[in-house]
DNA sequence: GTATATTGTTAGATTATTCTAACAAATTTA
DNA sequence: TAAATTTGTTAGAATAATCTAACAATATAC
């Protein structure tokens, strides 16, 4: 057969790949039950779709091992991670909406397809590397970068930090920042750290002063870039 | 039943909307085969589809008779036409398209549900009130205006009109507009009718010289605004 | 190491959207 | 008006995406 015409992954198909996609990278190996919950739908159902992209070579799978993505899977998922984190970097810089509105509008337009439309949004931001919460926006080719930031809760008393990414990016975790006024690139100056429960104060903005729980340090992400003291 | 939720409209069904609301505005009555061919669906799937959505309250239908929309059917269908043209006037103005290039794109936009995304383009915009095909953009209300324009197959030699919209937008005619560097707000001047074919010599951009043909002429809209001679 | 809990599978059903085949109604042509 | 054409309907089937119920395999806890 010459003329066999090759598929478009459907949107439920899209959003199934970017899901393994991101489990794998968050938890290294996926399986059904993470897969179903991640989606909030039932196992069975899960187990079916994964059936269904294995047959179209987007993943590998076998009864009751981790389903594990191919390059091709990867790649498909990567370029729609692409088109969610450049529509959610342009909702922010030209569109003024805030860092916490825009994952669930993104959550939809990545799901459309024209090429045209989203080298345009890169083009007119001047091809920006992460979205607003600091996560890497994979090339044209699939391709990401691992940025490697430490989190904030391994950071030392004396340290001196800029905030640069997160690893929960929920409307929740985004409003507390805002009430906070920590924004990605705020400089941080850690002042102590409580042993009884981890958690840290830390100075930023010239004059602010704030004690962050450890469950809040743990998920930002931070460039260490000056060391005063980090003997304790 | 107090707890009944009401459905959203899936994609299809807002496609088989906007398809009954433009070919109402165009035709009149809208039948199944016209509605079947519109959608390039078989008349078995718009018949069924049709009575889905009169089961929604979105249309009326009874056998062998036209497709009637119900008050909620049209402001459905005007409020997905808002979204359609919305997005067309964004990429022309704001991410530098081609008025060619945009109705493939606006027809994936408009099934986004994400009412603040379209208010910010409308915003960003100045509350634009047409499209870039000079098409009205219903307001949040699905309320529409009727800009009455005349086709320049009845202009008469000698009047001045300025060209206001099209009733063709299809990217061919559109091509063919840019070949002739026919925009949206064009004067042209009627130089002369041919009797025999119907086609019309018109300038325009101070020097330009073009002749129309009768069908070009009947798919331009104009505001005829100011008549030096209307004798003939 | 058995019991318990969790995870995964299969089977079978449902809803949405589409098709083709066959037939019926309505309209147009002759 | 009768014949031919077009338009519309019904029936029946297919595919995609989902569910619940029942059972099976694997992992965890005691
Ligand atoms: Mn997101
Ligand atoms: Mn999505
Ligand atoms: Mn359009
Ligand atoms: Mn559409």
């Amino acid at each position: 057969m010459i003329n066999q015409i090759v598929q478009m992954a459907s949107t439920t198909e899209e959003n199934y790949l970017k899901a393994l996609f991101n489990l794998a990278n968050e938890r290294g190996e996926v399986n059904i039950s993470e897969l179903a919950n991640q989606l909030e739908v039932s196992m069975p159902t899960a187990n079916s779709m994964v059936k269904t992209l294995q047959k179209a070579g987007s993943c590998i799978y076998e009864k009751y091992k981790p389903v594990v993505l191919t390059p091709k899977g990867k790649k498909e998922a990567a370029l729609i991670v692409r088109k969610h984190r450049l529509t959610e970097m342009f909702l922010v810089t030209k569109m003024g909406f805030g860092w916490e509105e825009v994952h669930e509008i993104a959550e939809q337009v990545e799901h459309i397809h024209a090429s045209k439309f989203f080298e345009r949004m890169d083009e007119m931001m001047g091809y920006p590397t992460v979205d607003p919460h600091g996560s890497p926006i994979p090339d044209k080719q699939g391709r990401i970068q691992d940025l490697q930031f430490k989190s904030l809760s391994e950071a030392k008393p004396g340290q001196e930090v800029i905030l640069a990414a997160l690893s929960d990016s929920s409307t929740e975790f985004l409003e507390y920042l805002n009430s906070r006024k920590l924004t990605l690139g705020t400089e941080l100056k850690i002042i102590s750290k409580e042993a009884f429960d981890q958690s840290i104060v830390v100075s930023f903005l010239d004059s602010e002063k704030e004690t962050l729980s450890q469950k809040v340090c743990e998920k930002l992400l931070v460039k260490i870039f000056e060391s005063k003291d980090s003997s304790q």
